[in-house]
DNA sequence: CGCTAACCGAGACGGTACGTCCCGTCTTTAC
DNA sequence: GTAAAGACGGGACGTACCGTCTCGGTTAGCG
């Protein structure tokens, strides 16, 4: 457990500062248009200090998004209401976190980097099972309790639900509003 | 009708030959990777005459995935059996062009590049929604019909359905196959 | 003798009027800067004229600078007055020749290519011998009839008048002005 | 005398190498056939070095020719012999350097390049001149004390040597030997 | 006067060098 | 002893010409 000598504080502190100024520059401008340089003129650092730390632009990309994956809300809330309140507060967030967040301008360069980069595909392809096994569970829920129909398969429908959503998002210019989730759920859940 | 004055006809064998290498390069490596030169020598083509009739890679990206939006099926065959049998077979082609054409690879980098790329964006959103009315329209005409039950909003139905099959290629590692589809059938679209 | 078909008047336009051109792109840009396109654009003919009438810019250049080689003045007048006049004359023709011709400009130009060249060094040294053997006879006539001392070997001093003024040209920001052609003179022939 | 930052050696070092590289390829090809590869290539050195310490070719070839203008030999000897002996020695030499030495080969480029580059025109016009007058006070000093007839004008005869010798190298296919310099000498300094 | 052959312009084509930008490595100096 | 600064080799970019070529359209001069 004890380390040989003291991690330099210093360390710590660049990693953040870089990590951080990685996601805005992923964000900013892709995969693609992604330059170490800019990324150290954002995080007022050397452009050595980003190779000290990690071997290249790859391993960096990764790690920085690897930092998105804290998802702090329990969403203890989600306990009450009734199932389709639930579903449609997951959904809610979901199509928010696909506008706003940080995350949100990162999704479709993950996409891409996702075709050709195995670290970045590992960590989406989990980051998006985490989501929607907790849609999973609550759709499945519901259809155990009643509150939705039994022809719903709670797999293929939190598949239709946050692909829906996905959709909306990334091949169309429309935005999924609340209209447009409510008509998915009667759509999709309703009886 | 009358054609002004003859074309060489080596413009358009290059950029036929041109466009196709194109595509190649791109489903392989995606925005980010593609290499004029490269697509130049998959052409046996000289470096120059890329930019003899394409300002430069944005260019040349952008028309080349136009060349991609020609949709030779008339889908005929539709027009027989039930309405679930006509959206089961679009659903198909849609997850079948998602693993197997030409399209299929280039669509992680249309994702990517439809964020900072404006000719891509019209022409990938532009793309998708073709696809889209048409699945739209099969099922609106089933609800018509009473084949679908009236809870189903055709809109909110074709995304979920493409949507679906869409995160299956995307965020997850599984296959949209048959099983998938009809699971996801029963569920958007059962009674 | 008599030729199979009369020769098309159209090429000899074309070589005129493009041997013009090309002396006037080389005297402003040199061997460097010698662009085939701005020759053309001179001429106001087709780029590929050029090239069908002279199998490269090296071809053409030397050919070009071989039209300047036309004498047309056999310097009648200098059979009057003294020797030292005679010489002056001459002299002064160079010292003009060297600012205003047509050839002026082409010289530095000639002295370069004139290393790498074998055409165009072997019509720049014929040329040179041309106009240096004019000077060296009027300088031995002048020895001969005692006008200039003994001393003098003509080689040597047309080589060191045409030298003079040359360098002056090419090597100092003067001009070989009638003052300095005095002195020269003076200098070298004096008595 | 304080040097204000200690500049990198490496800096030094591939600025001599380019350098030596970039006057062997000058002399090789001249100005036309200059080729920034190649001197990277001569140099042992990336074609970026090159473009990190000049602009661009013109100032590369500028300042490389700069760097022949060291002129080790302050000629101790020539306060020794007559003044003949003394200006038979500065002429030798610079038919000797006309012949071999690195400068030579350049000559006949930087002559060119003066025509439209400034910054060679500057450079080539300053160094000939320190060349000539330590030969116009030779001249001068032979004059003074009587050793040269009265009639020799320092400036014309110095230009006329040092043209005569330019002239055999530029203008002919002769070199300037040992008799011409001495047929030189005669008519231009013979009593 | 009309035919035919040549010349011509226009410009596509494969190349090659340019000068720029960025990568990932490395060395040097400063704090 | 770590970080900044930045030189270095490498490689792709987009530009500018080169010399070759393939096109039609015009034009000269012979039949």
């Amino acid at each position: 457990m004890s380390q040989r000598s003291q991690p330099d504080p210093r360390v710590g502190h660049s990693r953040r500062v870089i990590c951080r100024a990685a996601l805005e520059e992923f964000a900013a401008t892709g995969y693609a248009g992604f330059r170490m340089e800019s990324v150290a003129a954002r995080a007022g650092v050397g452009r050595s200090t980003l190779y000290r730390h990690w071997s290249d632009k790859a391993a960096l990309i990764a790690d920085a998004l690897e930092t998105l994956n804290v998802q702090p809300n329990p969403d203890r809330e989600l306990v009450a209401g009734t199932a389709r309140q639930r579903v449609e507060l997951l959904l809610s967030h979901l199509a928010r976190a696909l506008s706003d967040s940080p995350v949100a301008a990162c999704i479709p360069a993950l996409i891409q980097a996702t075709e050709h980069e195995p670290a970045v595909r590992e960590f989406f392809h989990r980051y998006s099972a985490q989501r929607r096994h907790r849609l999973t569970d609550a759709i499945a829920a519901g259809v155990n309790d009643g509150q939705f129909p039994a022809r719903v398969d709670a797999e293929a429908a939190s598949a239709a639900l946050s692909g829906a959503v996905f959709y909306r998002r990334l091949m169309t210019d429309d935005v999924a509003d609340a209209e447009f989730i409510g008509a998915l759920l009667d759509t999709v859940l309703g009886h």
